[in-house]
DNA sequence: CCCCATGTTCGACA
DNA sequence: GTGTCGAACATGGG
């Protein structure tokens, strides 16, 4: 499920245990969400550590500890976090368990796509600070959009919306909802858009990030039905704008919801 | 049994 | 370097 407002979402799941001591650390280390993190390392780091803060930034997370112990977590297709007062008994597919004296903090991912990290420092780690800046800060301006659909000129709009080293955050159903709004077809190449569309495009890349902040990232509320959202993946689901038919095809490799009647292919 | 899934990465190939 | 495609990862739901 996790595009960038889930993850504002599960981010704050933990919010119990911050100021609070990790006591015991539970995982098991062959599971493939550590594929890229040394878990001796992260269990000998957090036990006894202090959850200090965390992050969002696109999907992913990071939660800082006492100590400089940064850990950062990546949902993939169907991780999630959670609290729960202690005793916990452990499900099969919780792979990180930090024991506090109140409450665990869980990560429990059934696919395994997810990613978990350890680093030390003082400093939140390189692969952090790197990240392409957030859709709604002022450094993702206009003319960095224009640059980049200009380097992808013929891939489609989907493809491109979906690439996280511009757009981080934007998953599946928001790359949908934004070509939806902008009546733009999500076929269309990325370098073909008149400056009225690109100016359109960038500010729907924001109101869909800033809607989706208020009505999933805070609790997790249901879409309105004005939005594509809860209409896409409906049999015989209608536009909510035009009234006509929505239809689903492969574009950029996944499966995309558009409106034939409001999203028409320029030539 | 079949198909599908809000993600990412890698290799092959044009 | 760009772009496309398919497979792979692993599990569950319809």
């Amino acid at each position: 499920m996790p595009e960038l407002a889930e993850v504002e979402y599960y981010r704050k799941q933990w919010d119990p245990g911050v100021g609070k001591r990790v006591k015991r650390v539970r995982l098991y280390p062959q599971a493939r969400v550590f594929r890229e993190c040394d878990t001796a390392q992260l269990e000998k780091a957090l036990t006894g550590a202090v959850l200090e803060r965390s992050f969002a930034h696109g999907k992913q997370m990071l939660f800082g500890f006492s100590d400089g112990g940064w850990l950062g977590i990546h949902l993939g297709m169907t991780g999630k976090l959670f609290t729960q007062a202690t005793p916990y008994a452990p499900d099969r597919h919780d792979h990180l368990v930090l024991e506090q004296k109140a409450c665990v903090l869980v990560f429990h991912d059934t696919r395994l796509f997810g990613r978990v990290r350890f680093d030390l420092g003082k400093e939140p780690p390189a692969w952090w600070r790197e990240q392409a800046p957030d859709l709604l800060s002022e450094a993702f301006t206009p003319e960095v959009m224009q640059a980049f659909l200009k380097r992808r000129a013929r891939s489609p709009l989907k493809a491109v919306l979906l690439m996280q080293e511009r757009f981080p955050g934007i998953g599946n159903w928001m790359a949908d909802e934004i070509l939806w709004r902008a009546a733009l077809h999500p076929s269309t190449p990325a370098g073909s858009l008149t400056p009225r569309q690109t100016s359109k495009l960038y500010t729907t890349v924001r109101e869909v990030c800033a809607d989706a902040l208020d009505v999933i990232g805070t609790d997790w509320g249901d879409p309105p039905a004005m939005w594509l959202f809860p209409h896409r993946w409906e049999d015989g689901g209608h536009c909510p704008k035009t009234g006509k038919a929505l239809v689903r095809e492969t574009i950029g490799g996944r499966t995309t919801c558009y409106s034939p009647a409001r999203q028409k292919l320029s030539r």
